[in-house]
DNA sequence: TAAGATAATGTTACCGGTCACGTGACCGGT
DNA sequence: ACCGGTCACGTGACCGGTAACATTATCTTA
């Protein structure tokens, strides 16, 4: 193993039979007598002999590599996904480059080209900053793409899309339920496609609830522990009728809570706090988070899926696949 | 680019050129007049040329790759660390496949099998399921290696080592300080190394206080939110008299907080909780965590540099890497 | 029993690069 | 005018596989 190198060649020589029919051996081709089948796996085994997927690939024009491409895994939602992303590709002997763009339109384009280079099979985009263009653009001249919650139409770009609308809509309305009308929104203060539909879900339930929406009350921050930490304080702050809130992530949740904390006040008797994606921490926190689940390891699962499925029939269009979303009440809310 | 592909013999016979010519203007060699490398130049860009990855990979035998094997993706621990490696992995053209052994001895295995089937230049290795003679042999016959936090002997394989035993005593004089003279310690169920380090200080630290260490304070448990959680209701059950936990880890420790919470235990008047890793949700919790800090992002990025270096000088031994760590004091102790 | 079908194996080109080496042009020195 | 050295560039082999086609052996079947 240590050796330079042992090729097919050699495995051909050892075994008396050319290479190719070694070759039909590895790839479990049916035309090999079962004896010589069994000369062959012989000296394979005996020379310590393992095929080059480099050489392999050069050949096939197949990496067996795919790309997932997402914000910044240091989000425990993207880390979820990239799980389910990775356990189903290695189950098929795929690897996984994961590529974070840091949210940031330029990073997004270097990863993309990057990952053209290395000539990966295929995509998954968890992610937003490219517009739209750009995406079709990648989509149009390049390989099978899967996109998570984000629309877009083109034949070669498949879709994987969480209920986010349902998400916002659930959180709105068990806030609604519990008697909050002074409901405020902490979003990314990027401009991701998902950020959209959560501030749609928002707004139009608190209009369908009798209650309009004050824009004053909508304050973009970092999507993050120190994004949401920093806003709450601004926030009420400014706005001290304000009696819930509404957030783009647990994580700005989990900020939120802190600030609160921080200012005296009590969660959720002076101010409730609702999360979403339902972060493993979020049952941990004092108090615990309620927040909108959705399952992270599925979500990866379900797009490595219909990649493979776009492997197998390049040409077919796919519909998207969604998930649903439930409700999870804990003690913030 | 959607076309079939360019070729570097398209590109010569579009500039005018043999093939090597242009190979040497893509590498930047010396030996190429100013006028034809940029026919070659112009060549390239018109045609829409891009080197094929494999075929170089194939022929300088070097994937500009590396293999990342961590525990648990999950564990915001590792994936500062991963950030780390992957940046600077990036800054210098190389990719990264991450892998995770869900802390089970077969999946390293079976992760370090097919890295070594995918070919990788290097790889790092932050995770200890595997035995020691295990990764001896891997490193006997294969590549570069660079190993987080554990303790290896062999010329092929270079370490990076926080200072652990001096986090654990930082964090155990501490607590001694505060005042606490019961002092548990909830440990990793699992066996590696830096969990021997993490006890060792807990255990000599007590002991150069005068303090003799009781082991049915040492509890394991997995290393996680719910093992912390659950480990801690156990704990505080049977020895009420406890008043000061360390743990194994962060995650372990907001678990802790919340397991004193439920049981209507104060933190940190009725008991103390003091972590390790200092994770950036240690600083939102409430009450807030104190814990052992170490730059993770930074550990992943000197483990990539010295990958590079043993990819320079691959006969050269290399001394270990230190890291030190600090004490974080904040609300929970 | 000869011809055609079919199964097992060999031959050779090719994927897209890099590298070692060969060749000719040019240059200065004697 | 000749020689050796350097520079710029080209030629062909090679990396380690796969795929298409050619070939041979085996088996039918008329």
């Amino acid at each position: 193993m240590s050796r330079s190198r042992v090729t097919i060649r050699d495995v051909a020589a050892h075994a008396g039979v050319s290479h190719q029919t070694v070759s039909r051996v590895i790839n479990n081709s049916e035309q090999v007598t079962p004896e010589t089948r069994e000369r062959v796996k012989e000296a394979i085994k005996e020379l310590g002999y393992h095929p080059s997927r480099l050489a392999q690939s050069l050949v096939t024009q197949k990496t067996r590599t795919i790309g997932l491409v997402v914000a910044d895994i240091t989000n425990p939602f993207f880390f979820e996904v990239a799980r389910g992303v990775q356990d189903t590709a290695l189950a098929q002997g795929y690897n996984v480059f994961v590529c974070n763009t840091d949210d940031n339109p330029q990073g997004e384009q270097d990863v993309l080209t990057l990952l053209a280079s290395q000539e990966v099979d295929g995509v998954i985009l968890s992610t937003a900053s490219s517009t739209d263009e750009e995406l079709l653009s990648f989509a149009e001249n390049y390989k099978p793409l899967v996109v998570i919650n984000r629309e877009i139409d083109h034949p070669k770009a498949s879709l994987v899309n969480v209920d986010i609308c349902k998400g916002a809509k659930l959180a709105i309305e068990h806030l609604i339920e519990r008697g909050h009308s002074h409901i405020a929104m902490l979003s990314h203060d990027g401009h991701p496609p998902d950020t959209v539909r959560r501030v749609k879900g928002y707004r139009e339930t608190l209009k369908a609830h009798g209650i309009m929406p004050n824009d004053d009350w909508l304050v973009l921050a970092p999507p993050n522990l120190e994004g949401g930490y920093a806003a709450t304080q601004r926030l009420l702050r400014q706005h001290p009728e304000i009696t819930a809130i509404f957030t783009y992530n647990d994580l700005m949740a989990i900020g939120a809570l802190r600030g609160c904390y921080d200012m005296g006040l009590r969660v959720p008797d002076d101010c409730a706090i609702m999360g979403f994606d339902d972060i493993k921490f979020s049952a941990m926190t004092q108090p615990s988070l309620s927040s909108i689940n959705f399952d992270k390891y599925i979500v990866g699962q379900k797009a490595m899926q219909r990649l493979f499925e776009m492997f197998e029939e390049p040409d077919a269009t796919f519909t998207p696949i969604p998930l649903d979303v439930e409700l999870v009440i804990r003690e913030s809310t």
